[in-house]
DNA sequence: ATCTATTTGTTGTTTAAGACAACAAGTATC
DNA sequence: GATACTTGTTGTCTTAAACAACAAATAGAT
């Protein structure tokens, strides 16, 4: 089970902090679930059924949760009541790209409800995506049912995010540096917004509600057109750093190879696993990854079988020292290592065995990623969402019509 | 500040866990500080006077802390108490060695009050260190003064260790093998005896008492005779994996170069980055740290420098990839490795940011420890001290003198 | 030396919230 | 339809932290 929370404090607890806590268990339990029987919460926070009943009861009141009864029946005994997330709590999911910028309303639940991708001019500026999601955002409010609450914006970022506060350090693929992302945004909308590392976020995502739900030591490894990203989560907790900016998994040099990755970094696990050389030997241009997938699965050439499994050997030797330094439970594989992976799972996960300690890789599990293109809009979308969890009756949550002086507040994980 | 506990849980808070989190939380202080003013307790963790008083009162009387009148104003107002952890309490922390096993007592506030090193005949067997270790501490609980209260033995393992049951998975500079050492030291001291990695221990030290105290994201890298070893802290807490191999830094690869380690892996940094290669070179055989760190320092030729400066480079490697990976505040060095940094700081500073990401480098420090002889012997304490720690009022400390009948618990870290 | 302001420790009371117990409600099995 | 079983609800009990008032101990001002 994966939650952010939980860092070490020496702060003491008083009854007041108790009640958050388990308002904070509750709601995020619910959340994760999707769904949940009052029984089980009980059983699982190790509460008395009154006090979850209080606490549900409370939730209810702050219109976070709904409870309704359990169809179907559950064996012996009065039937349980089901308690879900209230489907007015919402947050925007902002995922700006090279040449677009995607703005995604996702329900408390993990529904996403609503999709707007605007293209962009080529190159476009932080202050234009800025722009184009602040509309966006203000003209889906309109539709909102009345009633709604919304807990902020996420906004996943193909670069380095400072975590303090919300400033994108440096996003190559877009060219954007040092820009305020967060704090515009924010004063755009009005809304709490959230900064995170897509990949970071997709890593979230897979371990919350993807492949590697419940899985508490995981590293994720996702690669596009833009490099490879990464993410970790130890211990139950996301891998931050002290800044923010852990988890640069892709720019790890295993070779002495000069081969630079997008950073400029020789050797390193970008430079020798790249979509760009698959493309090539294929003559694809601009593909999708589907259109490479079905390449790569039906290569028959020894020539194109060389070629993946060069790229399979230098994926396991990054992976190999992943298994190393983290020995997880699980390496979760997104974007085109999806399709690399598939082509020889035995082979991938040998290397990696042959390449590390047999007692740190002796249980890995290699899977790809469940989350496809909701990946990275349910990970944005886990940021505000956390926030509201983690201070369920305290949380500023913001209505759905916008009232010109309500400012958001600036924060990022 | 740094922390074991504190893992995510789904579970609730009654009255009682609330009791337990706050004695802990004080007690925690209590060790960390060595000795803390009750004012500076009650501002910590927040907590009302009287409220912290209570909790020192049931403290004290379980024996775990005393107060004192604290010597020296420290301004206007009614002085405030010391309280420090009782001198009384104990922990045993063994560490084997190829040629030796240490037996040493620490007490709850640090202190190593006595020591005794046993030379072994070569290649000495599981059961040859744990016979050993348990007649030195049944010798030493002889000569404990009456009411000695001890949470049990900590062991530093140079290998893999299995966290869950306290299983030496493969410790190769000693040849061991699948051995239950923690169950059966257990089973001769009637203590609870507690296992962790040699150098996930050194790292733990150095982030609560050493160079790195106060740190939330640290890196540690260690590197003897036997090889690499290293230790991970992230957001306070150490990163241990699935299973408690993580931390196995020596063991990634960062070259092409055919040169195995010492577990038989190529192009490592272990393979690279060799104590045996300076002792060849200086012509030196079985030399201390410090007269190796002697030779390195008065080297002059340019042959030396070069060997010198081929070892810092291939360290960066290895450095700039853990600083992309875990985006640490400080980087740790020790063993022989304080003596390669020594040599020359500013160079392989400079080596690491080149090889990183400028944003997660930008503001890494690296140090070397500042825990030396006492790295271990400290380290492995924490482990029976944690788990006091974590529920002092029902933890099962042993008395000074063995009764037959006393069974120990096995766990680790 | 005395008085005042300040900080800390102590003690008795209040308050918040989880535990507990008893009962009601709803389901499955016989 | 009776019984066993599980869950939800309600009122009471218990625990522990907060709070308030006072005592103790110090520094500085008069």
């Amino acid at each position: 089970m994966v939650s952010n929370t939980g860092a070490i404090s020496n702060r003491g607890q008083s009854s007041d902090s108790v009640r958050q806590h388990n308002l904070s268990t509750v709601l995020r339990l619910v959340h994760l679930n999707r769904k949940i029987l009052r029984s089980q919460l009980t059983s699982i926070t190790g509460l008395n059924r009154s006090t979850v009943s209080a606490l549900i009861t409370e939730l209810e009141e702050l219109g976070l949760v709904v409870e309704s009864e359990s169809q179907g029946s559950s064996g012996v005994g009065r039937p349980s009541l089901m308690v879900s997330p209230n489907e007015n709590v919402v947050a925007f999911s902002v995922n700006p790209e090279i040449d677009a910028t995607t703005v995604s309303v996702v329900t408390l639940s993990g529904q996403v409800v609503a999709r707007s991708r605007k293209l962009m001019g080529s190159h476009p500026s932080p202050e234009d995506a800025i722009r184009v999601s602040a509309e966006v955002i203000a003209e889906m409010r309109k539709s909102f049912r009345p009633g709604t609450q919304i807990a902020g914006v996420g906004v996943s970022v193909p670069g380095q995010v400072r975590t303090s506060d919300g400033v994108i350090r440096y996003a190559p693929q877009l060219g954007w540096v040092e820009s305020a992302f967060a704090t515009a945004l924010s004063q755009e909308t009005g809304l709490n917004v959230f900064l995170g590392n897509d990949a970071s976020l997709g890593c979230l995502a897979e371990a919350r509600f993807g492949t590697a739900k419940n899985v508490n030591d995981l590293v994720f490894l996702f690669a596009g057109s833009g490099g490879i990203g990464g993410g970790v989560v130890s211990n139950g907790m996301t891998v931050g750093g002290a800044a923010g900016y852990a988890g640069e998994l892709g720019h790890m040099k295993v070779s002495s190879s000069g081969r630079l990755d997008y950073s400029g970094l020789p050797g390193t696990l970008e430079s020798l696993v790249r979509r760009e050389d698959l493309l090539d030997f294929f003559k694809l241009y601009v593909a999708t990854d589907e259109e490479l997938d079905a390449e790569i699965k039906s290569s028959e050439s020894s020539r194109a079988k060389r070629l993946i499994h060069d790229q399979l050997d230098s994926l396991a030797e990054g992976l190999s020292n992943l298994v190393n330094i983290f020995n997880p439970e699980v390496i979760v594989l997104a974007g085109f290592l999806t399709s690399l992976f598939e082509f020889d799972p035995d082979y991938l996960l040998a290397q990696v065995k042959k390449g590390s300690l047999a007692a740190a890789s002796e249980r890995v599990v290699i899977r790809n990623g469940a989350l496809g293109s909701d990946l990275l809009v349910l990970g944005a979308a886990e940021l505000p969402f956390d926030a509201l969890i983690s201070s369920p009756s305290s949380y500023n949550l913001k209505s759905a019509y916008a009232t010109r002086v309500e400012s958001g507040e600036v924060d990022s994980r």
